[in-house]
DNA sequence: CGTCGGATGGTCT
DNA sequence: GACCATCCGACGA
């Protein structure tokens, strides 16, 4: 089965809950890793402060404005990638975060890139750790889910899911306004849930 | 189980 | 030069 890109054109947050339980594989020399999908964030063009794409098109963020079904990375925190499916129509910037999901498949491989974990529900238990634990890097960017190495089966989505606000967002954009993160409730794959931190000032120099 | 702070560099103002 | 769509280890219960 190859993807239905028809199905991606909605808004992310419409798509969200046929992501849950959709199939992510993803196939490299040292095999393949297939992930449940238990955890994804909206994220929703100009009209989202909490958007990479609310101040419009950028080089970095240009894959969330193309064809839906296509891989929007990102670098952050200066050490770790995470990854987005993007929705919507070509010109619309949406996308969905990968934030968790379950090994089902190649859970040797997971393991072996993962080592900290230390109980297999923790090896793609967050959006850093999933792409490291499937094998997905900044240079998958753009790569097309419904024909490369990383491939995309969707479901028909899940019975029960849960909404709330985002996970680590600052401003308006991590606030009840946008509760756009959905998960499978129960599933021990699922992150835990953080609120934005901000970070104390440094003293500037020459302050005193 | 929980909270807390440091790491570390690309991106945009 | 401030801000991150985060993770990990340390420590306390």
């Amino acid at each position: 089965m190859t993807l239905d890109r028809s199905l991606l054109l909605a808004p992310s947050y419409e798509v969200a809950p046929f992501l849950l339980g959709s199939i992510l594989t993803v196939d490299s020399p040292e095999g393949s890793v297939s992930l449940r999908i238990t955890e994804v964030e909206a994220y929703h063009g100009s009209e989202d402060p909490g958007s990479h794409a609310f101040r419009g098109r950028t080089n970095r963020n240009a894959v969330m404005f193309g064809e839906p079904g296509h891989l929007y990375t990102y670098f952050t925190y200066g050490m770790h990638t995470c990854a987005n499916v993007v929705c919507g129509p070509d010109g619309q910037a949406s996308g969905l975060l990968l934030r968790a999901g379950e090994v089902i498949d190649g859970i040797d491989l997971a393991r072996s890139r993962r080592v900290t974990s230390r109980k297999d529900f923790d090896l793609a238990r967050g959006p850093a750790r999933l792409t490291v634990a499937a094998g997905i890097t900044l240079a998958d960017g753009g790569a097309d889910l419904a024909a490369s190495r990383i491939r995309l089966e969707l479901g028909s989505g899940v019975a029960n899911f849960a909404t709330g606000p985002r996970t680590g967002v600052s401003g308006a954009g991590g606030t009840t306004e946008f509760p756009w993160r959905f998960w499978i409730p129960g599933d021990r794959t699922v992150s835990p849930y953080k609120a934005h931190a901000p970070k104390r000032r440094l003293e500037s120099s020459g302050g005193n």
